[in-house]
DNA sequence: ATATCGATTATCT
DNA sequence: GATAATCGATATG
């Protein structure tokens, strides 16, 4: 009979050089992940099932397109950042910089699985967990999963997110993704046909 | 100074 | 499937 193995989950933190590379390989990469944020009342964390790449010069898409401003200056530092946003005057989007400093890039996360402190962020949410169906309502869509980790503009604009410091993380627990899909970015009308969108195949906690 | 519009979501029909 | 809500960044005069 063979023996069970313990399966110890290791929970590595991403490091720069993961984010130093084309965002659409860090894109691509970073499915399957775990999306982590420290709160005094204890961690909130969902696996990254969602992403989309916006690169830097010919993107139209990109808020890094017509080059640096106050707004959009985190894609183009160093790697490994949060480039926060507010959009349509009630929600945050989170991205992380990629490529080295002073070229600009980045991956939206478009949609997490809740993973840990799903009862806290499904209060920041305002839905009750009747329902496996309500559980999708917690993260799935980049304006959600803000408010499900409390990411805004203020707070975690500009944060290292490989800093052992940093209370908002990305980690590897040693998933392994099976198979990614990969289609057009969504919501978008410029460069809206360019294959940028990254899911994990047949995962239910995708946007949309 | 004013107008437009968006990397969205909740709430309708 | 369609639309209102809501405000800051950006474009235009």
């Amino acid at each position: 009979m063979r023996r069970q193995i313990a399966e110890v989950k290791s929970l590595l933190p991403l490091a720069e050089d993961f984010f130093n590379r084309d965002p659409r390989r860090v894109a691509r990469a970073l499915l399957g992940k775990i999306l982590a944020r420290r709160t005094p009342k204890g961690l909130l964390a969902g696996r990254i099932v969602e992403t989309e790449a916006y690169l830097g010069e010919g993107d139209a898409a990109a808020h890094s397109a017509s080059g640096r401003t106050a707004r959009n200056s985190v894609l183009f530092g160093p790697p490994g950042f949060a480039y926060i946003y507010f959009i349509y005057g009630n929600y945050y989007c989170a991205n992380v910089s990629c490529l080295p400093d002073g070229v600009p890039g980045g991956v939206l996360f478009r949609a997490l699985e809740p993973v840990h402190g799903i009862a806290m962020m499904a209060r920041a949410r305002g839905v009750s967990l009747r329902s496996d169906q309500d559980l999708r309502k917690i993260s799935s869509g980049p304006g959600r999963l803000c408010t499900a980790l409390g990411i805004t503009r203020v707070r975690d604009n500009g944060k290292d997110l490989t800093s052992a410091k940093s209370d908002l993380r990305i980690m590897d627990d040693g998933f392994r993704v099976r198979r990614i899909e990969v289609g057009p970015r969504i919501g978008i009308t410029k460069s809206a046909h360019h294959p940028l969108r990254y899911v994990i195949a047949g995962n239910p906690f995708v946007s949309r």
